[in-house]
Formats: C-alpha cells, structure tokens, sequence
DNA sequence: ACATGTTTTCGATTATAAGGCGAAAACCTA
DNA sequence: TAGGTTTTCGCCTTATAATCGAAAACATGT
C-alpha cells in the first residue's frame, strides 16, 4: 500500500543460531550462561545483534565465529523470525533463528561461559530460546528423513554402524543399519572409502569405511512423491 | 555475547505476502502496482510495515485485510526474512516473507490497482519481490507432494479432475487423476460426500463429490521416511 | 592352532507405496 | 437407440522401505 500510515516504526533486531551436534550419543545444543539481568544465569542462544551492512545470514556466521570455528560448521539454515511483542521483556526486539550443524567429529573450543546440552534436556533457557531449539530439532529431524542433511553431522569417513548411531541420537529413536545404509546407498549419497576400521578390543568382523559422496555434501530438495510422469529414477 | 558491542541499530520491519490462488488454470499471485517511487509503476507484494504491539504474523493478516477478505486465506506460513543491505534502495528495510493461499473457488473483492499475476509470467516487479513470489511457489511445490496443503487451494468440494487441474496448474505438471485420488486416499484425507457432479454440456459419466477430511484440513507434518521401527501403518 | 564370542555385511523375503493402463460404468446429444 | 465423452475402478508393474537370518571377518582365551 502506499505509505500512508505514520512514521515507521524501527525494531532491535537479533540473530541467533542453535547450533546442534550429535556428541557422546546425544544430540546437543550450543549455549552460553548469561553473567547479566535480565535471565541471569539462565541459558542462551549464542547470536547478537544485526549490523547496518550485512544480511542476517553473514550476521549470524559472524557472530558465531566467537564461539566456534566457523569451518566447522557444516549447515546454516534459517528458521524463522521470532517476533512475539514480549519475547524479551522490556524491549522489543525481533529475532531471526537459524539452525547450524557440526559435525560430530569436531570439538570446537569455546569460552569458558559455554556449554554443550542435550536437547532433550536443558537446563533454564532465557527469553524464547527454548522454543527456537525446539523448532531447530524438529527441523533437523524432518530434513534427516527427507533431505540428505545427515551429512553435515557426519565426519568425513565412517562406519555404517557409527551412522546408525549419530541418526539415531539425532531423530531420538534407534533406526537399523541395514536399512539406513540401503536408503543412502539408493540416493546415491553413499561411497565405500576401500579402507576398514580396526575393530574394537572386543573384536568382530572390521566395519568398512564409507564417505558421503560429493553430490551428497550439499542439501538437496525433498524427493517428491507426487512425480511428473515418466519421471521414476 | 554481552553486550560488548556500540549501540544497537534499529531497522525498519517489513511484511509481505505472495498470497497464491490457481485461477483460470494457473497459479497466480496477487500483486498491486505502485503509483508513486520508488519502482514506480512496478508491481509489489501487499503488506507494510509491522506496528509496535504486533508479531510479524498478526501483522500480515492485519494488512492483508485491506486487500484480501481474510476468511478467504486457507493458510498462512512464514518464508523466510529477506534481509539484503540494497534490497530497498536508500534505506535498511528488513521484511519477512509469506505465503498465503486462497481456495480456487474464491473471488474476493480487490482494490483497482491490484490484479491477479501468473507466477511464471510476472511483470516487472519491485524491489526483490520475484524472489519472495518464487521462494513461496517453490515452497508450495515442495509441499504439495509431501504434506496436505492442497486442501487450501481447493473449494470445499471438488471432483477428482478438479482436484488434478488444481494440482497440475501448482505444480507446473500433469499429474495422474488415479493416481492422485490415490495417494490422497490413502493418506486418509479424501472423504466424497455422497453427491455427484452435474456432467458438462459435452456428456459423460458425472463426477463423485469428494472432500477433504477433517484430519486433512490442517497442515500436517512430512511423512517419514526412516520411521521408528515397527511403524509401519 | 582352535574353539568361542562379537561385530559387520549381505542376500533373501516381505511389506508398502506409487505409476500405468485399459475396460467398464454412467452420463450426454443426436 | 447409437455414438461420443468423461469418470471410475480393478489389475498389474515398478519402486522403495523394513525385516530377518546366515555368513564373513575379526578378537580373545585355552
């Protein structure tokens, strides 16, 4: 419409990611304790606020290059803006949400104030950043089943059992390994590497090695189900 | 991260949607032409700027209200935030993105300057307004085939070659009638009613009445592909 | 060396969902 | 009543996922 209300109002605006990794069997969030009111003590998405000449996307990678390495992030994907009018009490202050993936391989070194929580168990979260977890795990798990998103938890070689495992941990429930390596194999996302784990010191047979494939290292779309015709792979 | 950082900067807040209707056989969007610069003369997404006691989602319905009756939005999900510096030229605007559907059988009320658009024939467009009107196409697209959006584009009861003309003309492909009636059936969100179209003036068996379930009336979520075991329905 | 236990791998089978095709059904008009 | 048109439905094929169990390949202990 032409603008014919009055003068626009401006807003605070925030970034902040929740960054997730599969370690020690379970699927945890990134986050830092505030030292400050208000939500002191409480715990908090690691993010800022958005700078006059980037988009939200360069904003958050940015800021995020204070608590992790940036390299080691697999996945930035925005979630949504979180705009509810008393999000953060006393201001007002929207707030984009992303979901960043690590590979499980890594271990980033962060501050002291920092810490890694199972998502399915954290502690006192400040303002809405509970819900933005949330939406980031539903996110990731609808995506696992769905895209090829699972490669951004993985390291860069593996076992098929220790997929199974990071998979499981991630979606919160046990999946077999006989189907998850087929339906990866079938998408065409998985290659053997030729090499073989050494087995445990409890022996059993030496897992081999497999690699996501290069054109399994970037998210690709839903598969659809409704096809155009003629189009079966 | 406290605070550390120099006063936070404000940013002015946008809201826009690509509301979308299959119409006259194609999938359109609702566009107004701007009469006064910038872009004047090209034609943008309805919205406007989000007031001080609103969430970016009331906003949107608000807004829309002057263009659309909101009883005719079947559904309204978030985009995404559209934050390039440059995206309004001369100033730091952010918007969130939205997609909107109408049901096929409606025909509400539109101000002059405002028309129904094919989304694979825009005009010129304003700002960076395509790419929302595309990023809401393929996210309709994408969610056509794995989840039961369509009940928003279609009138309350619809025959099957109804149904497939809506869902070819959104998906830019012919779909199979049998097929679709199918994969709609056995997920449990087609029901027919009992009555039976009147055949057209050219002859032919009359077609069954169907509708969309109760449980198919709301959005549900992707159906998985890696079930928990023993899920099988 | 050999038996035993453990873990991985892989083939065989079943279950489920989607795509394609054509015959039969049910209407129109002439 | 005959011919044309559209819908409906069953049957078949293909594609993909889930399950199961046997065989392979290693470690350890005797």
């Amino acid at each position: 419409m032409s603008d014919t209300t009055t003068e626009p109002t401006p807003f605070r605006h925030a970034v902040l990611a929740a960054v997730l990794q599969v370690r020690a069997g379970s699927l945890r969030v990134l986050l830092w304790q505030r030292a400050q009111e208000p939500h002191r003590h409480r715990w908090s998405l690691p993010g800022g606020e958005l700078c006059a000449t980037e988009d939200v996307e360069g904003s958050i990678r940015r800021q995020l290059m204070e608590k992790v390495d940036v390299q080691q992030l697999a996945h930035v994907e925005q979630l949504s803006v979180f705009s509810a009018p008393d999000r953060v009490p006393g201001h007002r202050v929207l707030a984009t949400g992303f979901l960043g993936l690590v590979p499980s391989d890594n271990d980033p070194a962060i501050p002291s104030d920092t810490a890694w929580h199972p998502v399915d168990a954290l502690p006192a979260t400040a303002f809405d950043h509970q819900r933005i977890v949330f939406d980031a795990r539903d996110r990731l798990r609808a995506k696992l089943s769905y895209t090829n998103i699972g490669f951004a938890l993985a390291p860069p070689q593996f076992t098929i059992s220790a997929l199974r495992e990071l998979y499981s941990a991630a979606l919160g429930y046990r999946v077999s390994a006989t189907n998850l390596q087929r339906v990866l194999a079938r998408r065409g996302l998985l290659e053997p590497t030729g090499e073989a784990a050494r087995p445990g010191r409890t022996g059993g047979r030496p897992a081999a090695l497999f690699r996501f494939t290069e054109h399994g290292m970037q998210v690709t779309d839903p598969f659809a189900v409704l096809r155009p015709p003629g189009t079966r792979s």
